[in-house]
DNA sequence: CCTCGTTTTGGTATCGCTACCATGTCTCCC
DNA sequence: GGGAGACATGGTAGCGATACCAAAACGAGG
């Protein structure tokens, strides 16, 4: 009439459980389970006794179990786009360590910028069982998909968006801050014919880092009219508006680029043409992204870090997620993060100033 | 007398669980899952109805839960070193893609390639509770690092090692038979005088890039040696490299660089010294990276499936963990995928033969 | 000394799912 | 006809952890 006995259901070694550390420290299960998440109610003595414990026992607790038992384990999103950010690689490193952390697991969807991808997109995520979804750019700026996902009732974090979304939690740097910063750089250098690339007229960080630029070009007053050119952020858009301005007399003998890419592109028209940068030309771009640092000369940016804005990015989702479960408000919450300045050797002094 | 009434331990509204599904297609649960799981032993009828009741309450499965109790949800290492590949960005979207697809937990870690610091990340990926690793070039070639792995009982994959380590599952490319390829693809354009740029020493791929370079030519016969200069897949070390093959007299028309960055290297100093590229010098890479679209003109190279690859690390280490919990052998699996010539704007015919 | 409140610990009932076994039902073949 | 086998379904008992409650230990105040 006893029990049969169970036989482990998989053969193989069973990993350490949070039984076995608590009868190897003499106490329940209960009390391990205070100590491993750093609960309160628990005397120093037996905290002390249980962390040896696991130590000695290489304890590390199921994710699976806890999530289950704890309803948590949620899954977050990360709804991505053009992967010629070659952002996409830091970023995920960032969400993925994050995510790991917070024991979350990471769901990537690809989505196409149209509103029927975008809706397919949303649609799979839902299915997929998302609670929160990370937008990187530039799908953080698109109103449909930010609509779509409010009405799935998700959770929203746009991360580098020029302007923080009214509908939406963000993380971002200061791009009008970065660029004046940039621009201000360019002009203490001693240039004072100087081009600027806009970025894509749908990304609201075009217009920041525009703003940017144009208000240190006001602030330090006494210049010739700036040369400006529409590009798209794409190496061909680059090339394009570099050919215009380079194809006209004066030329400027610095030109800042909304991002790398346009950046590296005014570079190869300046070969093309016999400038020599930085010397004939300076050359600086925006993001720090592969690129800049892999061509020559290397191109002075503005470094974003982007793993460490990923990574607040899913913080500020499960904080979300678990905070709005427990009835806190979910007000919008914009985090600003520190950008820096990256000199290599695409800028110099203009010749004339030499 | 009466159990008390359990209030749900969340307030907010429990999710569709395997139960509701099975009261709602009036079956048992155990039925359900053999559905959901594509199970055999379940008869279309049945089958039928379920899937309409899964779909009628948008069911999905928790995670947490089915890991839980099949025991598995193991976790999965990505140890990643030098970030200078560009790979990692795709190769992140595919691991992950295949790790979400089976249910496990991918958690990343970074590595020097020092015999210190992979200890010490082979230690914290042990302490993580991961049962396997997938190794991105170029941590695949590291012996000390697969057998610091190998002493700690994981499951291995290389992926894009040159030449499968015996004592690792391994899914790669052709090197030899794709540089041969690319190199009978200069041989037709009707280039004679190449040159080449060898990859890392201790990198497999290296070597086999090389050979296969060297086979093609063998195999055309009547050719000028071709000039070979060492590089090390750094744009730097192609910098150099692309120096001295340009310097000497007569200058090679097509120049085959082992990897991107070295190519875009050689891109860099021909257009220095006025060399038009295609028309003057044609330069060819591989490994199809980001750059490779973003230069002018695009390169031509050749590109691997990195997604798909990584993709497939991830279900071999999958199928390795499980299937060797059930005792299968688990012998090391070599896979090969194919890859792709792409053919952009950076090689034509020599100016000789227009 | 007894009550009250606070700190510390343990017991029990799940979380949602699947492994394992038991039970039927149906066909096949000696 | 009846035993063997394939097929189809249901019941039960956990997986490893936490939530919730109860109980014990302790100190303070009346």
């Amino acid at each position: 009439m006893n029990k049969p006995v169970r036989k482990s259901r998989s053969g193989a070694r069973r990993s350490v459980t949070i039984k076995d550390v608590a009868r190897y420290a003499g106490v329940s299960p209960m009390t391990v389970s205070r100590v491993v998440n750093g609960g309160q109610y628990v005397s120093d003595a037996t905290r002390q006794t249980v962390m040896q414990a696991v130590r000695q026992l290489g304890y590390s607790p199921n994710l699976a179990a806890r999530n289950l038992a704890s309803a948590r384990g949620e899954r977050m999103g990360l709804l991505y786009g053009n992967p010629s950010a070659s952002y996409l690689s830091e970023f995920l490193v960032g969400a993925l360590d994050a995510a790991t952390r917070h024991g979350v697991q990471l769901v990537l969807e690809k989505c196409e910028m149209t509103p029927a991808a975008s809706r397919r997109a949303v649609r799979r995520l839902v299915a997929g069982g998302v609670v929160g979804v990370v937008l990187p750019p530039p799908l953080c700026e698109s109103a449909v998909i930010r609509a779509e996902l409010q009405a799935a009732r998700m959770r929203i974090v746009a991360v580098a968006a020029g302007r923080p979304p009214a509908d939406a939690m963000c993380v971002s740097i200061d791009d009008f801050a970065a660029a004046r910063e940039m621009t201000q750089y360019l002009l203490a250098l001693g240039h004072t014919r100087l081009g600027f690339i806009k970025g894509h007229p749908n990304q609201t960080a075009s217009e920041e880092r525009w703003r940017g630029f144009a208000a240190a070009i006001e602030e330090h007053g006494q210049l010739p009219q700036p040369r400006v050119e529409q590009g798209f952020f794409t190496f061909r858009s680059g090339l394009d508006a570099a050919r215009k301005l380079l194809a006209v007399e004066p030329l400027p003998t610095a030109i800042f680029a909304s991002n790398d890419d346009m950046a590296a592109a005014v570079m190869a028209e300046a070969h093309r043409r016999g400038l020599e940068v930085p010397n004939d030309l300076a050359v600086v771009g925006f993001d720090d992204s592969l690129i800049a640092a892999n061509i020559w000369p290397g191109l002075t940016t503005i470094h974003q870090p982007i793993a460490q804005m990923a990574g607040e990015a899913v913080d500020m989702l499960v904080a979300a997620v678990r905070g709005g479960r427990r009835g806190a408000a979910a007000e919008p919450v914009h985090r600003q993060v520190a950008h820096e300045m990256i000199t290599r050797e695409s800028a110099a002094r203009p010749r004339s100033a030499a």
